[in-house]
DNA sequence: GCTATAAATGAAAGCGCTTACATTAATACT
DNA sequence: AGTATTAATGTAAGCGCTTTCATTTATAGC
């Protein structure tokens, strides 16, 4: 592999002027320019990027680290990352947290051994007081899914409580009243503030939250199956029950159907993310729609600007979710 | 950020034993260790990865293109190679293909400009050529689910041939004779490989694919929509329709339901791949299991052995499918 | 044509490590 | 004790670039 010293030697000309050429940060002739081109085509020749990046102290390498590799959810946002940056000519390093406390920390402490130029964090075990300290280092950040006051200007996340809200709006205008909900882990901000949505779409129609008709899950599948369950037994009756994400409300849909119960004739169900899968399941979820994927595109460009100095497109900091109308809802 | 000659002073040795304290490749008294690791502490030292990877000419970052990055298939694949690279201390720089010649191509001189120690590659566009060519360069790398037999040593594969031949079997178990196939395109070896698997099963049982009952899909839902509705238009009569992956699967059975016809009641339905939505559609889909994830893992694997010399594990090449009886086949 | 200024280029010092080679310290053997 | 080995450590030359600062070359102004 040619390095930079044969290419100067070639064209004639000194190390600095073919790095001048590579990196036009300056001045150069046009025709000292062409010379050097012609050597670079010549010898076909490519920069070093590592040694770059210890002269440079950039390197060019941004960090990611997301919840889970697999998952419909995460994949589109990789999606999103990736897309921006590799346009940009940077590469991107990722890596797992699985929601854990020590494999977060130790995946963001893997991600600056490795000379990260910044971090795009999803993340969701480790505390804000982590994440503050960490603001106050010198690796850059923007984190996903996730608002904290303080740094407000580097999160990028969405409204919330407003998909909350418009879930259950969708269904009180559906004519439905008792509307039970099985939520996620409270303590994760999401889960509370898609719950808030839901009690600001009640008190609009003058109802309130039935305590009764509440069941906290846990994200995952089995949260909606045991969720309706539990619900079930209290021997409340509710029309509609809206999940607080697509995982549980497939949940819930598959143990409504080993009990007999119709979807969504004798119970509507709403969902939450709007995750790929939302789409294969019978019936098709309706649900809210989370961009995920245009949400990490604009961590991204976060970091292009900030980070990289790039000027352009002005970087969104909250997103809207979407009603998504499928077929797992029925006026009454 | 401390270097290593600050921690060479403080330690009172040179920087050489540093070094060597940290590769530990070089025997080191046990109590110039214990002061130069102190020393470390003392300043809280990270080495540099850049600088290391300049000095050594390694980076110990492996790229890794696949197709898309989000969809359940690559997500698995992802995480396998994610969590066993990570354990070794080495990082993965990620990259989509998109099926795409000139991505793929673009994608696989971007992963070497940045200096990838190795390669892992899922790649469907680029031609074998290509391959043998690049396997002339230097830069390592190992195929996933390809097969190409000048260079098997470097390619994991699945035995698609055998998934083929044990979705169609288990139909042929379960009593069915007329059989429609719902193909990938067939200039994909992965789809040429199960439809030969397919007519292997069917000869078992002294029968041959009928060229009305096959349809030549995209490996998309709408390839499964589409081609249901094709198979059904020839008139012909079959009670069990395998599909190729679980997407047409799914398309399918969404439009069998569509026109009325009761899954698996009236049409048995397999899938192939296993993923994870197969386990959400209605009725949960009986398909081939794809050990993606664990193929994924051995491709990295194969690099830490090839390209780190890690010793150990052997590497496994060929991977067998596993049936996945769920509920979408019925004995007739 | 000569100086003042601006534009283009070159020289060389790092960036923070690894590693071949040289040197010194420790151990073994007579 | 003195030499031969072996083990441990040090010295210093890079790895392939970027970038500051100095120098040379071109342009302008008189």
């Amino acid at each position: 592999m040619a390095t930079i010293y044969e290419v100067s030697k070639l064209a004639g000309v000194s190390l600095a002027t073919v790095s001048r050429v590579m990196n036009n940060n300056t001045p150069v002739k046009e025709s000292t320019r062409r010379k050097v081109l012609d050597a670079m085509a010549q010898l076909d020749y490519r920069p070093n990027s590592i040694a770059q990046s210890l002269a440079s102290n950039r390197s060019n390498s941004i960090g990611v680290l997301v919840s889970e590799l697999h998952g419909p959810f995460y994949g589109a946002m990789l999606t999103g990352i990736e897309a921006e940056f590799r346009a940009a000519g940077k590469h991107v390093i990722i890596t797992a947290g699985h929601s854990d406390l020590a494999t977060e920390q130790d995946g963001i402490e893997f991600l600056k051994s490795r000379n990260c130029d910044a971090l795009i964090l999803h993340v969701e075990a480790v505390s804000d007081d982590y994440l503050l300290a960490l603001a106050a280092e010198e690796t850059p950040f923007v984190l996903l899914n996730r608002h904290i006051p303080a740094i407000a200007d580097r999160c990028i996340s969405l409204n919330n409580e407003l998909g909350g809200y418009l879930a259950t709006r969708h269904l009180l205008q559906q004519g439905h009243r008792k509307i039970a909900y099985i939520a996620g882990p409270m303590w994760k901000t999401d889960a509370r503030d898609r719950y808030h949505g839901h009690q600001r779409a009640l008190a609009e129609y003058q109802l309130t939250a039935d305590p009764a008709l509440f069941f906290e899950g846990d994200f995952r599948e089995t949260g909606g199956s045991k969720g309706l369950e539990s619900l079930l037994k209290t021997g409340k009756t509710f029309s509609a029950l809206v999940c607080a994400n697509d995982e549980m409300a497939s949940g819930a849909i598959t143990a409504a159907r080993e009990l007999g119960l119709n979807i969504p004739q004798q119970l509507s169900v709403m969902g939450y993310d709007n995750v790929n899968f939302a789409y294969y399941t019978y019936p098709k979820l309706s649900t809210i729609d989370y961009p995920i994927s245009a949400m990490g595109q604009m961590a991204a460009r976060w970091v292009l600007r900030e980070v990289y100095q790039y000027d352009g497109n002005e970087v969104q900091q909250v997103f809207e979710p979407a009603l998504i109308s499928r077929d797992s809802v029925l006026a009454v």
